[in-house]
DNA sequence: GTCGAGAGTAGAACGTGTTCCTATTATGGA
DNA sequence: TCCATAATAGGAACACGTTCTACTCTCGAC
């Protein structure tokens, strides 16, 4: 790994450093969900994780990398979640999609700062966080093709190239739709409806 | 129009007002096709414009107003060169679409820097900046079911409801590649790729 | 136990977006 | 023409992301 990326829990030795790290990341969240972007501040986020400054970009080595860190704990305990839920109630693929789709949404949607904070920076990253960012759509294109077939007996085993392009597409109309919300430029029940619209366009069978 | 919006052209009053807009958006191009994002700093726009800092801010109220004002711009460009190209090649629905969108981004492609300045304050655009996103992606719109109609008789006068969820789905497609693009997560081939693949599935007929 | 290297702390310093202030210059109406 | 008002110039000042410096702490090798 390049030494420009973020500290990975796994490449973390000690104990105390893991913790660090969790406390980084937490107050991260707490600041973010109550001022949003401009309010994690790499100072307060430094001062209520009680690290230096220099121990907090020694950790993430920006304030994109670090939300966007958060962002991908965030995906990864929402992934889980959903593992853990068993088969995802929708008869047919499309339903399931969207099920999965609303309940992540609504999730989101019911932090607005929060959301707000882990959208922008995911769309300002630059090519140095392109490892994070990569690990965030993975996780998206896992739920999603994990949505389509679940609940399938063992016909379908792996997900096939067209379900997988499918899933970047719902992925892609969802950042934008996300967007389009932390923006202000369109409500909670219109992102929702654009979403249903373009599921439904993607996945009529 | 609210005080915290970009000064429109037909807002300006005088000749001289209209120019000095003019150099600045100039400028900015110049500066955001040698540097990126980072180049455009707002002295250095002030100073190639030949305007004082604080002029600079009274036409444009913040970088990513100013930013996103230049993509405005080049979108109104690039959509009446369409418009003036007459009838658009290609049978179906969707290899007009594809023909457009792969136009439009060969163009974006061109000029790399430019791109991705004007890429990443799009996406970095909060709701202060509403009002210009909502123009370009009308804009945005606006090609796509163009192209979608074009060289049809008249049996279709307005795009239909279904055309617009289209359309809109493929701006959001189009939009994300551009982002994976700009970021370099992925190349100017995928990047086409991707987007044939999201037409095909969304205009199969 | 001692040493050395790496990790952490505290805080100054720097760059750039943004704001603010004052003096000067255009502009448009009486 | 003259005045009131707005627009612009020029530049200082401020905020926050980021970098740098100097010092201290921790811990494994010996």
């Amino acid at each position: 790994m390049s030494t420009t990326n973020s500290l990975s829990v796994d490449e973390l030795g000690s104990t105390a450093q893991r913790e660090r790290r969790k406390r980084i990341l937490d107050a991260t969240f707490e600041l973010a969900s109550d001022g949003g972007f401009d309010a994690v501040q790499m100072r307060a986020v430094a001062d209520k994780a009680e690290v230096a400054l220099g121990t907090l970009y020694r950790y993430f080595p920006s304030k994109i990398h670090l939300l966007v860190s958060a962002l991908a704990r965030e995906f990864d305990r929402n992934e889980s979640l959903i593992k853990d839920m068993g088969t995802i109630p929708g008869d047919l693929p499309a339903d399931r999609v969207i099920f999965i789709m609303k309940r992540t949404t609504r999730g989101l949607q019911g932090d607005p700062k929060l959301t707000e904070a882990l959208t922008r920076a995911f769309m300002f990253a630059d090519s140095s966080v392109a490892a994070e960012i990569h690990a965030v759509g993975m996780s998206l294109t896992a739920m999603l093709t994990h949505a389509m077939h679940s609940g399938q007996p063992t016909e379908h085993g792996e997900p096939t190239a067209e379900d997988i392009a499918i899933a970047r597409v719902i992925g892609d109309v969802w950042l934008s739709a996300l967007m389009a919300w932390v923006t202000g430029r369109s409500s909670a029940a219109e992102t929702g409806a654009h979403l249903e619209t373009a599921v439904g366009l993607l996945l009529r069978d």
